[in-house]
DNA sequence: GCCGTTTTCGGCCCGACTGTTTTCAGTCG
């Protein structure tokens, strides 16, 4: 089992005892546990083999669970899972997903009527046995009717790029509205999070039934689903609930911090509140009755002595052990890069030409550009072979004659055949400016046979870095299940970098496996992978996820030029 | 279930909104 078979465990753990009615302090210690070990970065199973060193020092793990951990990498099980499962069959966590449904309901439905199944829940309020049901009522089931189509469909997460074109279409619209005097989206849209899930919008005003009206009137909104004095939720589109909080200008950085998050984060930052005598709410930091801050965030964490954090970084991981020694990395931003070197052109699957491309990356202020068009076995792609490629390297060559102050890099993504090797011969390879390689076939083979792949791959001295190195389409693919642990130590050794693929459906390394590159000394590469002139907007998408790894513009490699870039990849001076 | 320089028991972030309630529980973020 690796760690995220665990953390899934752990997070099965703590629905299934909630449902039960556990303490939920219990239910959230599983829950804490398993968001501990998906970001972990190193295998569970190196540390519990390693007599030196005590799974218990990992935070918010216990004697219990670290038991529990020892029992699922021998078993691959754990038999009180196992029991759990057996007492609450997995249609009933189901019922869980409508709006308005928690663990408490959910229990009393099963108990009571027996109910299983979302279907069974539907007959039951078609027939009004729900609003019989203690705590129940007429309104009650009228809710669980309107809501049982959104727990149907499975909860759909935008990509971040696509929130933010609501985000940003909503704050437009809300811009108009005199009474707002400051509006930011929060939650993890700011965060910067690879999806998001809902957007909350946050306006200072002093006239929130205004606010409140014209956020009725958004374009798009499909239904009102509260409304109180300060805070308000509809749905748009898509099924996204949208949620406006309204607050006065004193309570601005305070509402802003907390609707941020994440959720742990701010766990942690009212425990350390709480430890100096003072309360955290959205509407201010307080001693006693004395509100001592508010009106800004840095105001708000000046108050625990803490810096101001990046959205980014605020997801408990580093963020509050890099600020308790005055460590926190000045992440990187977009400007920082120079370059961008994984794009396709009319040669292969790419719709603009090698000159729209130069053009286009000109017109965005990079300084220099490696085309990689695919190799000949992606024949979707009509990849190439080294004839058609000596052609656009020569292509590339006439052009940089004619460039001031930009260059074009010869180069290649080299397809990882599914028999382990590579698409092009080294004599090829050899003449490359830049290589990346990467695997578009036998993507479901077996742990060992990917991961020997890539490795091989890595092994090859002309190749520079490993593009999309997990092969996940967010939302429709899963990763290739290879051991990015093994494909780190291979790549440190070597001097390879790591690709982060900046297109928002792609986006991998994602920002756990980037601080565990980081962690290996690996460069990371961040690259938009563009099939077209307007591709090369995607950076920005990369920038955040970089940044949410903690990444500075040290830790990317194309922020710098490409003569420092050539020191890096030890390639020959152009 | 975790945690500890007030500590090995008794805490564990905090408030808005809804519906079902005559004062609050459940859900949500």
């Amino acid at each position: 089992m690796n760690n995220s078979d665990i953390s899934a465990a752990f997070d099965e753990l703590g629905d299934l005892l909630e449902f039960q009615g556990a303490n939920p302090f219990r239910v959230r210690a599983y829950r804490n546990a398993a968001r501990t070990l998906k970001d972990l970065g190193e295998p569970l199973a190196t540390i519990a083999a390693n007599p030196a060193r005590k799974l218990t020092d990992i935070q918010g793990i216990g004697a219990d669970l670290a038991d529990k951990i020892g029992v699922l990498l021998a078993t691959g099980s754990l038999p009180q899972l196992e029991e759990l499962r057996a007492q609450t069959p997995a249609s009933v966590m189901a019922l869980m997903r409508i709006p308005g449904l928690g663990p408490k309901k959910a229990a009393v439905l099963f108990k009571e009527l027996a109910i299983q199944t979302l279907d069974q829940l539907r007959a039951a309020c078609e027939a009004h046995q729900v609003q019989e049901l203690k705590g129940f009522g007429k309104k009650t089931e009228e809710t669980i009717l309107a809501g049982l189509p959104l727990a149907a469909q499975a909860e759909v997460r935008l990509y971040w790029a696509e929130a933010d074109v609501v985000a940003q279409d909503i704050l437009r619209q809300l811009r108009k509205c005199q009474s707002i005097a400051q509006l930011e989206v929060a939650g993890s849209y700011r965060r910067g999070r690879e999806t998001v899930g809902d957007l909350d919008i946050l306006a200072v005003s002093s006239q929130p039934d205004e606010v409140m009206d014209a956020f009725v009137a958004l374009d798009g909104r499909e239904a009102t689903l509260a409304r109180g004095d300060t805070r308000m939720a509809i749905r748009m589109a898509r099924g996204l609930q949208v949620d406006l909080r309204v607050v006065l200008a004193e309570s601005f950085g305070a509402a802003l911090q907390y609707f941020t998050g994440s959720k742990a984060h701010n766990v942690i930052l009212r425990g350390m509140a709480k430890d100096r005598g003072l309360k955290i709410n959205e509407y201010g930091v307080y001693r006693g009755e004395e509100r001592i801050a508010g009106a800004t965030e840095e105001e708000v964490y000046e108050a625990m002595d803490l810096p101001w954090f990046p959205p980014e970084l605020r997801e408990a991981r580093q963020e509050f052990q890099w600020a308790a020694v005055g460590k926190l990395p000045e992440l990187i931003e977009l400007a920082d890069i120079r370059g961008d070197l994984h794009m396709h052109t009319t040669y292969t699957d790419g719709r603009a030409t090698l000159d729209e491309m130069v053009l286009a990356a000109r017109e965005r202020g990079l300084k220099y550009i490696a085309i990689t068009d695919h190799s000949k076995r992606v024949t979707m792609a009509r990849g190439l072979d080294g004839e058609r490629l000596g052609k656009q390297w020569d292509e590339i060559d006439q052009l940089n004659a004619t460039l001031d102050g930009f260059q074009v890099l010869k180069g290649v993504e080299v397809d990882i055949l599914e028999r382990g090797g590579l698409d092009l011969p080294d004599d090829v390879l050899v003449r490359a400016d830049w290589v990346v390689a990467s695997v578009h076939y036998g993507q479901n083979q077996p742990r060992e046979q990917i991961t020997e792949r890539i490795i091989g791959a890595l092994e090859n001295p002309y190749v520079s870095a490993i593009a999309h190195p997990t092969g996940r389409l967010i939302n429709r693919r899963k990763s290739y299940d290879v051991d990015l642990e093994a494909v780190f130590q291979v790549a440190h050794k070597h001097g390879k970098l790591m690709e982060l693929n900046a297109n928002p459906a792609r986006l991998d390394l994602d920002d756990v496996a980037c601080a565990a590159a980081k962690r290996h000394g690996i460069p990371i590469v961040i690259s938009t992978d563009a099939h077209s002139t307007d591709q090369l907007d995607v950076m920005r998408y990369g920038i955040i996820q970089a940044r949410r790894a903690g990444l500075t513009k040290a830790d990317v490699a194309n922020t710098r030029t490409w003569k420092q870039m050539q020191k890096l990849v030890g390639r020959k001076q152009a």
